[in-house]
This record gives structure tokens, C-alpha cells and sequence, in this order.
DNA sequence: GAGAGTAACTGACGAGCGTCATTTTTTTCC
DNA sequence: GGAAAAAAATGACGCTCGTCAGTTACTCTC
């Protein structure tokens, strides 16, 4: 971590800058890493650290593609409006995860509409320098290719997990899930407040706000959790695994 | 087309394979094309054809990657297996498609079950030569990096359609889907042998086989088509469309 | 072509969801 | 802190779906 390098390497050029997600967090397992000296010259020069509101909007659907976005801290949502104007929430973007490489690797319009639903902070690298990085370094390609591998394998997750359960176990696993990205690993009693609104549950589970009610009053009911507003209350997440 | 070159380039090495993509229908749009000297030897030598009969399995869910398939002819579903046996259907293959792809890039498991629903034919690579046509071609990686985000593009706008559609229109959609699969560019009246069962079509919907034949019933009862067992006649496709 | 086995259709019933309307709570902004 | 606006909760009602049961229609084999 030491700006100085002590020993520096015994290339030609004077100065190799360094790698810009070497002081992320997730730079370990960045898509961006590893990357020839040639790219990561380009990489350093063009890779953008940028702070993002709440409510705010990163890219509009159909939009040409821009750029490759990677969430350092926050929580993003993935949109899609329909021609009548209804929108479908169909995918939750956690801290290290990257998102707007589908329209990069089909190189068309953005599908959705890419929102922070909390305070958060992206990195990206913009499209024209995305290829360029790509085209002289394929393991990185070979790396974004694996995300992508990973978003379908997790978008048909869902869709046979969600296939055979009532609305409820939907519910209760998006709950799981939400519980999972804003407190990894805490089983015990724990609350916390969603980062998603009613309409917005209903957007991602294909059903309406008043069902979403109705279905946290079933839970409440039932001993799984207490709800109130946006704030939610769970004795143990085993008890909402047993429903989902 | 002629097997013999008549003029043959001046490379060093005296005879290179012919593309094996060069006599399928589907050559010009092949992932496998272009590709350089080197990896074609590689192509030419790994490539391998192979016909399947009805209901015949391609490749069963969990077992480790083992090829990039690609179908030239008939019709295949991926299914997906739940824990408790339960199966959905989570996509439709057609001619020209690629299909094992998302575990060759990701390099795990198949998440799906690939079956042949009528008598088929596919080519495919060996994963192994698939890793080493890639490593040295990268636009071969490109453009299978592409298919998988078009796949994903597939699935969103699945999800997008679906969410807010009740099981009629969803079952016009995949009627649709099916008739175009089917008889590409048929507009007027036609008659068709539907290549799913009730079951596997309740599978793709999320859906109970009862609910598809209640659905058939109330579509018929709305001059939308006429149905018997597989064959579906259809007078026009606009009326599904107003449907769905 | 006859029989067994499977797939598909139909009916009845109850639970769940969408819709519309109204009330209550929470959030936002001055 | 208080008013206006937005979000959430609740109630009523009709339709649709899942489930179970029973019947009819295919399809494959011998």
C-alpha cells in the first residue's frame, strides 16, 4: 500500500500507475484484475470513482451503452418499464457485484434503468476504453464473460425457485435475501430497514402493493417477523426459511 | 463450396481443414467464426455432429461442463430440477442457438437438463478445445460472451412480460413463441403439432397442467384457436397478440 | 387390433390475488 | 414543528388458480 515503491521493477517505461482498484475493497475480485501493463495504463486513465445519491439514476433504458459500472458501497436497482409504464424490478445490485456489461457485451441499448436505492458509490470504466482494455487483455474479457455467466445462472435460480412457491415464499425469500446483503452472515435476532418499497417488493415478486401488505401481515401473524413501515424485526432467519 | 482449392494460398502448412461451420445453414452466424488458422486446425479436429432421437438427453443437470453445443436442426427444451423433483422449463432451443455455453464460461455444473423434444441435430466442441479455440481466439470468446448476454436480454424480457400478464396472456405468449419457432414469418391460418406437453408447458408458465387445459378451453371459447390434444389451429396471429 | 399405461379434460371447492375504495401512517418540505 | 403529499394498511367483492377426484382420449406395445 505504500505510494512509493521501494524497488521499482526494472521496466522500461519510468512509471507503471497504479492499478485503480487496488486500495477497493472488492479489488481482489475485480473484473479488472489482473490486466497487462498497456491496459492498465488505460485502465488508470480512464477508470471514474463516482458518488451516487439516493433516488439517483445511473443510466436511463435505452440508452446506448456507456459504460461498465462496478458498485464499491450502496445498493443498486436494476428497473425495466414496460410499454405501459409499469416497472419490473429484476435485479438487486450488492457491493462488488458489476452491472451495465449486458449492454456492453451485446453492445445495444440499455434493458433497464439502473437506480441507487441508498447513498452509494460507483466505479466505472467508460465503454470506448472498456474495449480497448478487452481487446488487448481477454482475461478480462473472460471475466466479465463469467459474470454475465453468473447473472443467468442466478436469474434462472430464481425463476425455478419461484416457479413452484406461492407468493408468500417469494416474499419470504426476498426478505432472506435482502437480510443476507445488508447483514451478511447474522443469523440472530436482527433489524433492519428496507431498502425497497412496497411498490418496489411488488415490482420484483410480479404482484401489487396491497398483496405485498397483506402478505407481511400473514408473516407478522404467523411469528416470522414484525413489521413496521420499513422496518423490520426477525427473531432468527431460520423461522423465514422454513416458510420459503 | 468445391472441395478442391483452386488456388491455393501461399501458408506455409500445405492443407487447411475446411470450416467445419462452412456446410451448415447457420455458418455465416457460427461463434466458431471467424476463427484463426491455428484454432480451426483445432475446430476441425475436436468439431463433432451428432443426431439425436426424440426425448433423448443431452446433457443431465449437475454433471461437470463437457461441451459448446450448438443446434442445427429441431428443438430442445433446458429444464431445470427442483429439490423436490419438481421440473420448469426455463428455455427453448432453436436452430442456430448455442446451448451449454453458461457453464463453459462460468466452468461449473450444468444448471439445466438439455432434452431433445422432436429428432434433432447438434454440433459441439469438447470443452477442452472450446478453452483452447478461445484462448487463441479471442473474438470466438466475444462473440460466445455475446450470446450469453443476448440470453439474458432473453430472460429479462421474459420476466419484464410476464410480471404483470395473467396466465392467459402468458400462455398466448408462449404460444406465439412457439408458432414462430415453428413456422417462421406464418401469419395466416395455420395448423400446428405443438412440441410440448400440457405438463411441460404448465413447467414453463409456473403453472399446473389442469390450469393449461382450463386456459386451452377458455382461448377456444374465445375463437382465439381451435385446439385437439397437440394440433392447434390458428386463424390468425393478431388475435393471440391481442391476447397477450 | 386389443389392452395397458399415460396424458388430457372436466367438475367442485376453497384459498389467494387483483381491483377499487377508504382510512391510517409515514415522509417530505417549508 | 406542522401542513401537504406520498406511502402503506385495511376492507369488500369477484375471478382465477391449486387441489383432489373422476372421466375421457390418446399412444405404445405385444
Amino acid at each position: 500500500m505504500a505510494r512509493m515503491s521501494s524497488s521499482p521493477k526494472p521496466s522500461p517505461k519510468p512509471s507503471l500507475p497504479p492499478h485503480p482498484c487496488g486500495e477497493c475493497r472488492f479489488g481482489a475480485i475485480s473484473v479488472w484484475q489482473p490486466v497487462a501493463d498497456g491496459q492498465r495504463r488505460v485502465l488508470a486513465r480512464s477508470h471514474l470513482r463516482r458518488p451516487l445519491e439516493k433516488a439517483e439514476v445511473i443510466f436511463a433504458q435505452g440508452t446506448p451503452p456507456d459504460a461498465v459500472y462496478c458498485l464499491s458501497r450502496g445498493l443498486v436497482a436494476l428497473r425495466s418499464y414496460r410499454p405501459d409504464g409499469a416497472s419490473v424490478l429484476v435485479r438487486l445490485v450488492y457491493p462488488g457485484d458489476i452491472f451495465g456489461f449486458r449492454s456492453f457485451l451485446a453492445d445495444d441499448a440499455h434493458q433497464t434503468e439502473a437506480t441507487a436505492l441508498v447513498p452509494s458509490r460507483v466505479c466505472l470504466v467508460a465503454r470506448r476504453e472498456a474495449r480497448e482494455i478487452v481487446q488487448g487483455s481477454p482475461q478480462t474479457l473472460d471475466r466479465i464473460a463469467g459474470r454475465c455467466a453468473e447473472e443467468l445462472a442466478r436469474a434462472r435460480n430464481w425463476q425455478r425457485a419461484a416457479a413452484k412457491a406461492d407468493n408468500r415464499k417469494r416474499l419470504a425469500q426476498l426478505i432472506l435475501q435482502l437480510a443476507d446483503g445488508l447483514a451478511p452472515g447474522n443469523e440472530g435476532p436482527l433489524r433492519l430497514r428496507l431498502p425497497l418499497s412496497r411498490r418496489d417488493m411488488a415490482a420484483a415478486l410480479g404482484i401489487e402493493p396491497e398483496t405485498v401488505s397483506r402478505l407481511f401481515g400473514r408473516l407478522r401473524d404467523d411469528c416470522v417477523l414484525r413489521v413496521s413501515g420499513r422496518w423490520v424485526e426477525i427473531d432468527t432467519l431460520e423461522s423465514l426459511r422454513a416458510v420459503g
